[in-house]
DNA sequence: TTGAAAGCGCTAACAG
DNA sequence: CTGTTAGCGCTTTCAA
């Protein structure tokens, strides 16, 4: 018999009494105490955590929603994540979306059925109508900005961000730039054309490219680029991989950069800092550590983490 | 009244019937049938999940324990992991272990408090024989090859990998050669050197570099190697990324690769496709996936993964 | 300081 | 086909 009860008869006490030593309550006397957790020792008994966790109405464990798991951005987000749950005792349930409804929504309502405290979302492809709803069961909170004030965010100002950077570019005598999005429904995405309209003006199509996640698409992406009617002086890429094949690909073309081409990158990943690419690091690791937070203090601030430029040869 | 009895009474039925409904049972009247699906729906109501994990004694979920997670070689074990979880409908908690003992036991109790089905160990700190018995409280699943025959193991063969890496080096005529590795305490380190010595005898200790995980590590460990008594001419990396960190800084110093230096990473990272560098695939995504079918198996079985040699101009 | 007993929300015999 | 009832293993009043 592996449960309490057990327990408890070995012991010659109640299940009650086992309780309290098992929870640290005071008012056990010392002797009672000692046979408890002799018979405990004995006996290698360990509480079922599920009964627990059906009493407590808690789990202590985070899901985390995020599209793809071998992606460096998500990557580290989820790292910070890791870090602050094993810090407060927490466990961390990651739950792969591939940006598909179904899923997400399959996610939201593990929350309901209170197998999760909270939920991290890193990205999302659903509408914010449809998940609200499910912050009454517990704490939702997103990786990125929203107003809606049921949700709390943890995130980086992706549109002041994006437009420090081509400021940047621009005072450094840049003025046909083009860049790359990873989904072109995306909020930044969005943000990023924003961004480009406010410093240059309107967005010639062939200097946007989507549909970029990794070293290859960045290849192919500086392949287009360079073959457009007007080739472009620099890239703004979105992430270090991305911009590692563009590198490569300019400089196979005996492109040089920077005097030729001008590159920046995203998140300071080890592919950039290889190749000595200068990069906006958004600091996503911080960006889930706080989102962490958030879920544990049952918060719904809006937290925004702040960026940085890391300058490279590149530009 | 969010429970079962309450929907029950709600559609006038017992909650035998409901939980029937709810699971899919045969010898459900239509109308009645109905009638519950209709008070689900009104009420909104989800079946609390813990409930149901506690009577079944069994959570669809399973434990990852991984050192690090910002690690490509964890992370692509983790994402073989999640493919394979997500086809099941299993969920992944992510326990990270830092090899730290104590938290490699804490995340095993939970596998006897009944949190997890299963627990994968990507790779570990503690001794077999203290986790051997944990394996009575579900599946326990090894990345890394074992014989005890309670543990289900998918595996690359390490020692015919580094067997055949440092023969084809020498096949190519390099008799000075070097490598670095993650841990000293580690098996693979171990299969590393016994390769090295029925390759080439035995080994200087100025030939072995350890602690080596990151771009930096490998810049570091270059430039050791490279003024060393007998300076290599070919240098064995623990991965891509420490490999990147040696092609940078042997170009740094104008070391020609391959000409003057020969270099061999692993597990086909974007770092060392950026650079060109040769590597050895030991498939860790599908050994992830080998490993979870495992615990979804219940199997104690050993499964070799292949591992195979992509050659670039790095050799 | 202790124990009895009433749940937490659900499943699964068992009897009808 | 349906309902009653006894649990799953634990926590937590309440009374003593």
């Amino acid at each position: 018999m592996a449960n309490i009860s057990g327990i408890a008869k070995l012991a010659g006490v109640s299940v009650s009494t086992v309780s309290r030593v098992l929870n640290n309550h005071k008012y056990v006397s010392d002797d009672k105490r000692e046979a408890v957790l002799k018979v405990i020792e004995e006996m290698n008994y360990t509480p079922n955590k599920n009964a627990i966790d059906l009493i407590r109405g808690e789990t202590k464990t985070v899901g985390v929603i995020l599209p793809y798991n071998n992606n460096p951005a998500f990557d580290q987000m989820l790292n910070g994540i890791l870090n602050k749950a094993s810090e407060n005792d927490f466990s961390v349930t990651v739950l792969p979306s591939e940006y598909n409804k179904n899923k997400e929504i399959g996610y939201l309502q593990k929350l309901k059925s209170k197998l999760f405290d909270g939920i991290i979302i890193a990205s999302r492809a659903s509408d914010w109508e449809t998940i609200i709803p499910y912050s009454n069961y517990g704490s939702i909170v997103s990786c990125e900005y929203t107003h809606n004030t049921e949700i709390g965010c943890s995130y980086s100002d992706r549109y002041s961000s994006y437009l420090d950077t081509f400021q940047l570019l621009k005072n450094r005598g840049h003025f046909a730039v083009a860049f790359t999005t990873a989904r072109l429904e995306s909020n930044s995405t969005n943000q990023m054309i924003d961004a480009y309209n406010e410093v240059f003006g309107e967005l010639p199509t062939y200097y946007h490219i989507s549909d970029c996640q990794c070293l290859d698409d960045g290849w192919e992406a500086a392949k287009k680029f360079l073959q457009s009617p007007e080739r472009p002086t620099a890239i703004y890429a979105n992430g270090d991989e991305v911009a590692g094949g563009i590198y490569l690909y300019a400089t196979s073309q005996q492109v040089n950069i920077p005097a030729d081409l001008a590159i920046i990158g995203q998140e300071n990943q080890p592919t950039g800092s290889v190749l000595g690419i200068t990069t906006i690091d958004h600091q996503l690791t911080k960006v889930g550590e706080e989102a962490f937070n958030l879920v544990l203090n049952k918060s719904r601030e809006k937290i925004k983490v702040p960026y940085s430029i890391i300058e490279r040869e590149s530009v």
